[in-house]
DNA sequence: ATGAAAGCGCTAACAG
DNA sequence: CTGTTAGCGCTTTCAT
């Protein structure tokens, strides 16, 4: 067994084929016809390449600065987090359906991840995405300098989630909450609910903010008043005082909010959604909630979808974004108010 | 917003701090002590840097490195498929463990998969793989003749799945099931059954074999006779033979037998584990069944791990094979043989 | 129709 | 201690 035979390059099918770099570079990419090279000429070189195993080193394509065909998956957390596995799953999933419809392979970059479990794009000051052609962003990403600064550098790259950094165009694939929110309150509505509390936690990121409008519109068009409650403690006294004020159904921004409120509701003996309808809104994965269901697989392919039209596109302004609609909840835990 | 401003280089550093590229070079590469540069110019250099929003290319690095750090995944279908969603899903988690702690990159082959959605390792005669330092490679795949080339050329690649080639050194971590298989025939007889049977489908894979040689071992341990049926139609009459025959318990290769099994045994007016014990050698995913339990993740880390040494170890051989053990089935169908 | 040659941005010898 | 230089493997004019 000959072992580590090195790699080949280009000169040595060049050598075994009889012809010039040139021409192999011309055969390997495709550009035989094109370029005028003679059938038989290409098949020479074909067969030198199949003898060879040879492959173009991607590192010196795109430092010739050719694309290499490789996305970029950059997740800011471990992409197999232990805790929430499948939460990135449907996402990748999608992102990888596109890249085979578009005949792109993917780089997930792993070798980004610190001893904190964090990841990030710049370490040492340099950006390890650049290897691949552009990339799809994900995750929960608490600073915004990362992704102002990639974007300056005018490297491609489209975010999954709405993102918005002051001062900089980001390109991103969002679910749209706004719209599900508001037709959840509606539904609600029409149940016979007229007073229905949003319940959010005090950390009010950006990705709230759209949900939030989402309600208001539902109440407006209902003609409901706005119950928002922001607080991280659902105890039986809350429900207490929600109960006193009339209130029927509660919109929970997310998963621990709303087992919070359950776990106080039967504190008091109560149960949804005989006593209470509760919606939430997020959800890590798909549970026994009545939650909005997000498109993560449709993400995914349409981030992918947006990328390659911008890698095609050379001139794009790189600030295109793209709403999904969601899946709206089922009837799990909404139900007719407490007549 | 400048926009497209063209990305630094090195020299623009050099020129900017007044020193030479090599100079440069050293100091973002963390060489400054160790090359003995004095603080200050470190300190002109980096501010160089921050100023020109310096990043360093990676194709370049990697170009001029020889390996790239990107370690491939291949598998010979969809990694994805929607029918078995999680079958490559544990696997996936444990390759990019080990990848975070060697500081890899993954590239997941996309680009391959043709319209039946096979994914093939050769396409136009061309290596797409050998952009990877070293690749992973998982799947059933029927044909051998790709991983006897792969492995003529000498490219550094680890098969998830025990594997040999005849004529062929090929790398590979597995799964223990002849281990496996023969305690569980050993805790079968412990539990009384005297007539433990094995059901195997009439294709018979190389990967069975070892399952087999399990069961014989087993058998022998306990001084029990081999009973051995190669079939595809486990039927109520299948049932009545067995009982007839005094058969206590079943080793099914395959969940498709063990559910024909199960079915037949209802036909008959009986049930797992009370009239038949029956355990499932292998299943695509952890469900209801008896069954022995893939270390997947175990595997995904152990294949990468290998493929690190391999490609560390410069004169390494790449026949080198690792069995990892399996769990042992719960006693969700396994019980005392009726008396 | 094919070949020769010049870099892409970086690192590592080797000079100075 | 710092600068000069020679490629890494590829694509792309420009000659032939």
């Amino acid at each position: 067994m000959e072992g580590q035979r090195r790699r080949a390059r280009q000169a040595d099918v060049a050598r075994l084929a009889g012809v010039s770099q040139a021409t192999v570079s011309a055969v390997v990419n495709g550009r035989g016809p094109e370029t005028g090279i003679p059938e038989q000429t290409v098949q020479r070189v074909l067969e030198a390449v199949r003898q060879l195993g040879y492959a173009a080193n991607p590192a010196a394509r795109s430092l010739r600065g050719k694309r290499n065909r490789l996305l970029g998956v950059h997740t800011f957390e471990s992409i197999f987090p232990v805790d929430q596995l499948d939460f990135y799953h449907e996402f990748l999933v999608g992102i990888e359906q596109q890249a085979v419809a578009d005949g792109y392979d993917l780089v997930l970059f792993a070798s980004t991840e610190d001893l904190d479990g964090r990841r990030r794009i710049y370490t040492d000051g340099m950006n390890r995405l650049a290897l691949a052609d552009g990339s799809v962003l994900l995750g929960v990403e608490p600073g915004s300098t990362e992704l102002a600064r990639l974007a300056a550098e005018g490297y491609p790259f489209v975010h999954i989630g709405r993102r918005t950094v002051p001062g900089t165009e980001i390109s991103w694939v969002g679910a749209d909450y706004a719209s599900a929110t508001r037709e959840v309150v509606g539904r609600l509505a029409a149940l016979g609910h007229r007073r229905v509390a949003y319940v959010t936690g005090p950390d009010r990121m950006e990705v709230f903010l759209d949900k939030e409008a989402g309600y208001r519109a539902g109440c407006a068009d209902a003609g409901l008043p706005e119950l928002m409650y922001v607080t991280s403690q659902l105890d039986p006294a809350w429900v207490d005082a929600a109960h006193a004020g009339g209130v029927t159904a509660v919109l929970a921004e997310n998963e621990p909010l709303a087992r919070q409120l359950v776990a106080a509701l039967a504190e008091r003996g109560m149960a949804a959604p005989a006593d209470m309808s509760v919606v939430v809104l997020v959800t890590m994965t798909e549970s026994g909630w009545s939650s909005l269901r997000i498109p993560r697989n449709e993400m995914g392919r349409g981030a992918v979808k947006m990328l390659t039209r911008i890698l095609a596109g050379s001139g794009d302004p790189g600030d295109q974004h793209h709403l999904l609609p969601c899946g709206l909840p089922d009837d799990h835990m909404i139900g007719p108010p407490r007549s």
